[in-house]
RNA sequence: GGAGGUUUCGCCUAGUCCGGUCUAUGGCGCCGCACUGCUAAUGCGGUUUGGGUCUUAAGCCCAUCCGGGGUUCAAAUCCCCGAACCUCCGCCA
């Protein structure tokens, strides 16, 4: 959510910020009066109330006739009062509902336009030139016992499958790194829920209405998360931290579901694009004026780790239309594909400054005494996507795959070798 | 799934039976000041959160006693619905 005050005092700000989304930037007049009319409407409703308040007093202290009289304008002002409230409510209700439709502010610096406009900040070691044909990874994945889709599709549907094997293996070894990584970086490990309530899902920015991304459970009104940024912002929700606790760091590791509406036929092979997977999530409450460093610290962190499965990639700077609702600016990082040819994302960095913490009502206390709204973040630290880009790009043409020297303590093998 | 209990401004707590004097009591903690060789102790004052008004500040005002709704001129207090926690019973991994 952004902030009305900062609405009222830089409208311009929000006005810019829409057009480098390539969105409707008129919102922000109708905000602007949509707030104008609420405030009037509460003054009008508060100043009645105080006058009721008074009378209400007096009642308790009159007698006889004057009682009376009392009572009777008491009646009346009760009258005024529940319609000046019920105006405000209306407003006040309007006004929510449309501020809770506008996106973050994008942070300077960021790209302008849409998906195809990012802009490549760095690209890390050089795709590998194969002496043989390279196999992709379901190819390479079934040969191992590693993947399987079939009964995946068998037991769940389309876009489901069993890691088994020196798959299951890969996965666990490849995702207990990302947390000893984070432990080591001073990250409190969490492995959290991922069925939450609607507020948790709104108060992170998707709009439980029109995503079609999430799976819902309406029977229990619950909400299956597609990320654990979900219940690690939510976690400190309706919570005033001390100062002193931040940056206040988190990896959460749990199962993602996405429902993957609207993208049929991509990506339809093997597990790139799947309804659920395992992923660890760095999360981090931290100062506002801190965001942007503490936003290239995560986005270090996710070079670490890529550094240590020994893959190339790219890191790329979001266009402003390609951030979603809650980020103010996004780095991915995107490993090369060797049989796709091209750089796919297998991390993602998100600044949210303040936007899910005045959601949530996340806050710090300043110097002053006073509460003010802390800022969010998150960055993938490893995903089940992953194993895609190590199975292709430490392939051998026997169909065997090294695993990546820094792995093997955690895989328990330096070779993943082909079924018989 | 059923029965009962609990929920008050950081923590603990009074108030709820019997509506107005609750502008919510007291203790702890915290902040400031005073006193004091130092520390401690003591005394005094302050200390929920959000919002409106206002150039700023002060001040004033409104809301806030788990959440929502209702009764009433008036609700922490009465009624209804819900949530969380605790105890017991049932059922099931």
């Amino acid at each position: 959510m952004i902030d009305l005050r900062t609405l009222r005092d830089d409208p311009d700000r929000l006005r810019a910020s829409q057009r480098a989304r390539g969105e409707d930037d008129s919102i922000v007049d109708a905000l602007l009066s949509l707030d104008e009319r609420r405030r009037a409407a509460l003054t009008s409703f508060e100043s009645l109330r105080a006058e009721q308040k008074s009378i209400g007093k007096s009642v308790s202290r009159a007698s006889g006739d004057e009682r009376q009289a009392l009572l009777d304008r008491a009646k009346d002002l009760a009258a005024q009062v529940k319609a000046a409230e019920a105006a405000s409510e209306q407003l006040g209700g309007e006004l929510d509902e449309l501020i809770m439709t506008v996106p973050n502010i994008v942070e300077e610096g960021a790209p302008h336009g849409g998906e195809d406009d990012y802009v490549v900040l760095e690209e890390v070691g050089t795709p590998r030139a194969f002496d043989f044909t390279p196999r992709d990874h379901l190819e390479l994945g079934e040969r191992l016992g590693a993947i399987d889709m079939e009964r995946g599709a068998k037991v769940s549907g389309s876009r489901f499958f069993f890691l088994r094997g020196v798959g299951a293996r890969l996965q666990l070894g490849l995702l207990n790194m990302a947390m000893q990584q984070a432990i080591e970086a001073g990250f409190t490990p969490m492995i959290t829920p991922v069925l939450v309530k609607p507020e948790s899902m709104q108060g992170t920015g998707f709009t439980i209405a029109h995503d079609s991304e999430i799976y819902q459970l309406p029977e229990d009104d619950l909400y299956l998360v597609g990320t654990s940024e979900v219940p690690l912002a939510a976690y400190h929700a309706d919570e005033i931290l001390d100062q002193s606790s931040l940056p206040s760091r988190y990896a959460g590791w749990s199962s993602c579901f996405r429902r993957e509406a609207g993208s049929y036929g991509k990506d339809t092979r093997g597990i790139i694009r799947v309804h659920q997977f395992d992923k660890v999530e760095m999360f981090s409450f931290c100062h506002p004026e801190e965001s942007a460093e503490e936003h290239r610290r995560l986005l270090a962190w996710e070079k670490e780790m890529l550094d240590k499965v020994e893959l190339p990639y790219r890191v790329i700077d979001t266009a402003a239309g390609d951030l979603g609702m809650s980020a103010a600016r996004k780095f991915d990082c995107e490993a090369w594909i060797p049989s796709q040819g091209r750089y796919r994302e297998l991390t993602s960095t998100s600044n949210c400054t303040q936007f899910q913490s005045r959601r949530l009502k996340v806050r710090y206390r300043d110097d002053e005494g006073r509460p003010q709204h802390v800022a969010t973040l998150n960055g993938t630290l490893a995903t089940t996507r992953w194993i895609v880009a190590i199975l292709e790009n430490h392939q051998q043409a026997d169909g065997s795959v090294v695993v990546p020297k820094a792995l093997r303590p955690f895989v328990g093998l330096d070779v993943l070798e082909p079924l018989k």
